[in-house]
DNA sequence: TAGATTGTTAATCGATTAACAATC
DNA sequence: TAGATTGTTAATCGATTAACAATC
């Protein structure tokens, strides 16, 4: 594998894309593929996903195409996903009882340790068999348990506070539900879901495309 | 406001982002930022945040710079965030039910009128007072009904089949949480929410970030 | 008016696409 | 070997940044 440290992200979001695709395919026992033919599939263009897979390293073969399942096993190993994480959620409301569920069922090597809420209510309780613990255990279980991923999905009030938890506990990442922007220590990696500007830039293009119908 | 039929939409994106930093603002009782002020909280280049606001209006008044409450509205309005959507849920597991939530109390102008499921056990339960239907109910429901954005919540393999249906009916917008890639036709808007994407992508920084340290 | 800061044009940078020699 | 298709360089396109005249 050649040098990564300067890869564009733009690339890498299309990595997980690329790999879903690679499933399907795997699981219609289909065992080569060339860049043109997933380009028609996959949007791309064949051109594109050349010079995407090749920052990585020639994984495919001329007048062959890429081998499927190879292609998907160097794509999760590029993404890490060949390796285990241990995750805490902090908040422990609808949406992050949600991603507890649906990491706890899809992601293999994703797995939730523990839950850690303020709620009184909440505190004690099992979700998908992990227990929620009082907030204040926070740094306790940290110092105990090494854990790579911190899952932030309280308010946007508590998200920065509980960040500098997480990082002083030694996560490696952070996955932030909360909808605002976050400061991190060199080296910890950040990833945003942020709803509300989804849903907001969908509201532009609904709008968006109402008026041009108008204009016919 | 100029023409937008061809703003790119890396501009879109960052406009909920320029929205929520100017309603915190709004909090503090700021009344005007200039280009540069608004670089140093938001992180865009001055140049940057001059270029994407241009594109739908001069906002902005030379020596002075950029009134507040008045370019919240502006972008409040660009984004259709004045109007109000009519939205339905279909697929009512944890995630369906944290975004029935998320959205019944944060996001005043998104109202969810009614939440689709096929499982038995869910069909006539009330989620912050909204009920689930049968699924069998959509079509009758969206004839009855002007639902404006479909939200989808199912497993990737019904999802291409729920969109169907809600386009059918009528729908102006998708807001897709399936870990899928689907099919509109033109004219209704799409905004995917990939959460397995978004982890996998956050697991690549992760390890990037450690192999960073190993060479140092 | 003088100073500040925008709006906008021009320059630069980076990402995507096209082309084709290398090679399986 | 001939055909197919990659890997990679070069060309193009688009987005970001810099610069500065316009103007409040």
């Amino acid at each position: 594998m050649k040098d990564n440290a300067k890869i564009s992200s733009a690339v890498i979001k299309r990595l997980p894309r690329y790999r879903r695709y690679l499933s399907d395919l795997q699981k219609k026992n289909v065992d080569r593929i060339s860049s043109n033919e997933l380009s028609n599939l996959i949007g791309y263009t064949a051109s594109q996903i050349r010079q995407d897979l090749n920052n990585f390293g020639g994984f495919g073969q001329q007048g062959y195409g890429y081998n499927i399942q190879s292609l998907y096993n160097e794509i999760s190993s590029i993404l890490g996903l060949d390796k285990d994480y241990k995750m805490v959620i902090v908040g422990t409301g609808n949406l992050g009882q949600a991603i507890a569920n649906y990491t706890h069922y899809y992601k293999s090597g994703f797995m939730v340790s523990a839950m850690f809420d303020v709620n009184p209510k909440l505190i004690g309780l099992r979700i998908n068999d992990i227990e929620v613990l009082d907030y204040e255990r926070l740094e306790e279980f940290m110092q105990d348990n090494s854990v790579d991923i911190g899952i932030v999905c309280t308010n946007k009030d508590s998200a920065q506070e509980v960040v500098d938890k997480l990082c002083a506990g030694g996560v490696r990442g952070i996955w932030n539900f909360a909808p605002t922007d976050l400061q991190l220590p060199e080296g910890v990696a950040l990833e945003n879901v942020h709803l509300s500007d989804s849903l907001h830039s969908l509201a532009y293009y609904i709008n968006r495309n109402s008026q041009m119908k108008d204009q016919d």
